[in-house]
DNA sequence: TTTGGAGCTTAATCTGGATCAACAATCAAT
DNA sequence: ATTGATTGTTGATCCAGATTAAGCTCCAAA
């Protein structure tokens, strides 16, 4: 069905399809001959409110590695923090292991978004960060990139910024966690995943999740069972439809007002 | 018992004993006229790392206002974003109102630390904040800490750490609330308080809660009872000794027991 | 010094989601 | 196509922590 190729391993041949049949591939094409001036992501990625000549001295610093396979990891947990990177194409989890070695999600990365934060203050990874699906991704060595921003305002500014959205959105989360139930939980995830699907210009209300019922269940603090359960609950009340891996939000609003109310 | 003034609300008049009777207030008094440069916290605040000279330049742009009565507001839920603030005394707590009136703490703010992090990206503060008792902070206005950190590599990767911790730990809080028991959790809060208290050079086992029991419950996610019943049930284990809002850990190796094996 | 209200504790009961168990569907690898 | 492993679903039971209810402690204000 998808033309992704399927070379087993060899991540740095670089012959990677242009125009791959899924929407995710198409929308995110796995090529590494691109800049971010001429990158379809650069309204949301690091570039934003950059001029031209700026994204040019941060296209100097970016590194474009070679894609990731499904289970490949970019960094692990403690190990020497160096860069923070950028989705590219695909999707990436990152998570912790328990002392029993139980894994807990910690955040999904779709493309446009920066991963690696964790580790700027203690100068090793917090989490493990891995491909949940083929990938790409930007690398930006952190010290090039506090480097460069000292020299560009909107840079700095605009990192800061970057850093203050993670802030409020990890709060926002902590807020979920603390006191929303296991439906209203759920509804907030996949209202979460629809608003950044849009931002990618794909479909806000049909969408693929990267991710198993597992991850979502460790990251919103629920159990696999109860994660299958609510979404057999919202389709039986025609809020969504789920055929695997593939979700449809039928009655959005109703989605919404579920969060809303709580 | 305490010599804090208690002049009710002329909260202008800059006359504050230097010297208070309660640890806390020895630790940090209320003075308005310090700098930078002589403030006890400048080891593990934002000067942190900086030179003398640098001390001075990033003096110019703190203010220093007037002191915090407890239930005193320092800013509200989408105010506009202005600056952030370090605590010079006493404590603060941030948190939002849910829908239907019941608020969600979102975190506490002892000496040294950096509130309103969360308005950085959005220009609006996400949560409100307000003193849990008599306390005192600087000001940092925003922009103009971005042009000063922008002459000065040191405070901009300063900054970046602070924000980068910021992370860290509401990703810590993310698993504690999404795999913690009760205790596992409440055991976490008082190592952490505990840690805290050290760090601005007071006893790591024996501390004042500045927060009542039901804000931790907004908290942890749990309810005011059930963090009276496990205060209880550790102090019946000899773990800890608990007497209204002072805290006594008498078996902190336990207690770290406590949250590993989980 | 009384009084009222906020904060805290304890006990009895209830319940949302976990746990346990069995099975079905999907997919990758032969 | 067959196999085994991973992922997902559904049902039955259980339990940690919520809810409900009552009383207690502390302290600020009259």
């Amino acid at each position: 069905m998808s033309s992704v190729n399927t070379d087993g391993g060899s991540r740095g041949s670089g012959r990677i399809p242009l125009n791959a049949a899924t929407a995710v591939d198409k929308a995110c094409p796995h090529n590494v001959n691109i800049s971010c001036a001429s990158c379809r992501l650069n309204e949301l990625c690091l570039p934003i409110a950059l001029s031209k000549a700026e994204i040019h001295q941060l296209d100097e610093i970016v590194q474009r590695n070679r894609p990731y396979k499904k289970g490949d990891h970019l960094y692990r947990q403690s190990d020497e923090f160096k860069s923070v990177y950028a989705v590219r194409s695909g999707s990436f989890k990152s998570y912790v292991l328990g002392t029993s070695g139980q894994s807990r999600v910690t955040g999904f990365f779709l493309p446009g978004e920066i991963m690696g934060m964790d580790g700027i203050a203690s100068k090793d990874y917090a989490n493990s960060t891995v491909a949940l699906e083929h990938a790409s991704i930007c690398e930006i060595p952190f010290f090039q990139l506090e480097k460069l921003s000292h020299q560009l305002p909107n840079l700095q500014h605009h990192f800061f910024a970057i850093m203050g959205n993670e802030i409020a959105k990890d709060q926002q989360i902590h807020t979920l966690l603390s006191s929303y139930t296991a439906e209203e939980r759920t509804a907030s995830f996949l209202l979460g995943l629809s608003s950044r699907s849009s931002r990618v210009s794909l479909s806000p209300t049909r969408f693929l999740l990267p991710m198993t019922r597992s991850d979502i269940g460790e990251y919103l603090g629920l159990t696999v069972e109860t994660v299958s359960r609510i979404f057999t609950a919202l389709q039986r009340k025609g809020l969504i439809k789920v055929r695997n891996r593939e979700v449809d939000l039928l009655e959005i609003d109703t989605l919404r007002a579920i969060v809303t109310t709580n």
